[in-house]
Order: C-alpha cells, then structure tokens, then sequence
DNA sequence: ATACTTGCAAATACTTTGCACTCCG
DNA sequence: CGGAGTGCAAAGTATTTGCAAGTAT
C-alpha cells in the first residue's frame, strides 16, 4: 500500500466514491514534479471532458488528494502528502517570477502546532511571500 | 503624513503615477476593515467601470497597497502595511469556514528572514492552512 | 499641451449546470 | 440493476483588451 496509485485509490474508495477512468487519468497527469494549470491539466487529460476535470478536482481537493497552489493571480494544482515534496515560494508583483523557498522543517512544524493549537486538522498548507524579486529590486 | 490617505497618495505619486477619481474611489472603498470580493469592489465604486477598476487593483498590488487574500477558492481584497493589521488563517476544506489565527511574531519574523535569504524584497505575504475544523472533524 | 487614464463595448477565459447516457460495484 | 459519474452543450461569471474621449500635471 505504499504505491501512490494504491493509496489513491483506497483514498477514493474508503470515501464512498468510485474509480472512474476519468479519476484516474486526472491522477495520473498530476503525477510530474511540477504543479500544473488548469490549461495544462486539460491539456494533459485528451479524452476526458473539462467538466468532468473540474468536477474531479473538486472533489481530490475534498479528499486531500491534491491542493491549489496560489502563484500571484493564478493557481496550480499538485498533488499533496507523500506524493511530492513540498515547499513554499516568493512570487514577484513586478514580473511575476516564482522563486522556491528551501524547505524549513522549523516552520513546518510550527504551522501544525498553529492548527492543532485552534483544534483544526490540517492537511495542506501553502505560504505565498509577495515582493520584488532581485532583478526587479535593482530597477 | 501619517493619515491614511496621504500615505496612498504619496505612494502613487511618487511612483509617477496620476491621482484620479477612480483611484481615490477605489483606495477609499477598500478602508473597511473587512476584505473585499471583486464583486463587492465593483459595487462601492458607483459610477466606476469595471474595467477601471481591474486595471486600478492589478496596479494597487504593485504598488503594494493592496493584497490579495485567498479564502478557500475565491479571492478577496484588503489594504496593507499600516491599514490593516495582519493575520493568517484556516480554511475548512469542507465547510468553507475561516478561522484567523492569533499573530504569532516569531513566524513573522522567520518569513521575512527566509525572504531576505533569496535576496528578496517581502512586500506583504499570505499563509493559509487548509484542513477540517472541529465541527467538520467530528462527523 | 500631451501623456496617462477612463468608459464602453466586445472579445476572451474560466467555471458551473442540466440532462440524457454510460459505467462501476 | 441502480445510483454514481461522464460528456455535451449551453449558461454564467470573471477578466482582459482596443480605442476614442477625458483629465491630471
């Protein structure tokens, strides 16, 4: 039960609801490193309505299976949990570069004692930094 | 030139941009307290277009007086720096609730460190942690 | 003056819905 | 089989753009 396509699909079933060709190809474009656009998403799952993709991301975000990333006006979709790495990153209001912040194990566990300190159980989190990136700074 | 309004316009200015009624509407429709939906926006600024007003937010967020907040899927609008004070949030992925967080000046901190490691000039940032609220937890 | 801004109207992009048909369990 | 899930097409929303007219400095 350690295979990412194993634990979704028990994620999906134990929830009630049922795997669905669609369900998995919208898992299985998601799998890359990269979060993706809804466009790219689309693009990535030939075959299967735009529909019944927003309908599927809907229901994954329920799930936990995956998350919006907020990248200055627009989002990305990328799976959660043990399926990527996660990380935060600085976005620049001038050009709108997204720079990765290094992973702080520190800050990690500070955000979950946030939570739990409010009784809230958290399953994903994001941190967007807002500003002038370097080349955008010196102009 | 504590006063609100005069910081705003000193900032446009010296930005080189121009002091217009659509400006001014929009800055004085956003000194609520409370973050604003674009809809909400469009609908204090009578007599504004809705294009006007896109193009005023797009150059606000540039100009670092305003942010954008993300509740849950939609967006919402607030002031920044010293207008507003500052707070992050939990978002219940299944009900919708949002529930703010206490200031924590550590984490404050922390962020901005991590922003200056990367050479980066922080503006204003956004943490949103998304999971299940007690309510939601206990069915 | 004149370069920056706005209003208007129309084009785009993004998301949601209703419904009949299909597929999973 | 029977309800959950999908495709399709169309309705809604949200956001962006081109351009002529208006305005701040």
């Amino acid at each position: 039960m350690s295979e990412p396509s194993e634990q979704f699909e028990s994620t999906v079933k134990k929830s009630g609801y049922s795997l669905t060709a669609a369900r998995r190809t919208v898992f299985a474009a998601l799998q890359g490193e990269e979060p993706l656009t809804m466009h790219e998403l689309v693009g990535r799952c030939e075959g299967i309505d735009r529909a019944s993709i927003y309908r599927t991301i809907a229901l994954f975000e329920q799930l936990g299976i995956i998350q919006r990333l907020q990248m200055g006006w627009k989002y990305k979709l990328e799976l959660t949990g043990g399926f990527v790495h996660h990380h935060h990153h600085l976005s620049c209001v001038r050009c709108g570069k997204v720079i990765p912040l290094p992973e702080d194990a520190n800050l990690e566990k500070r955000l979950l004692q946030l939570a739990a300190s409010q009784n809230f159980e958290a399953q994903s989190h994001q941190l967007e930094i807002r500003g002038l990136c370097t080349d955008c700074r010196s102009e």
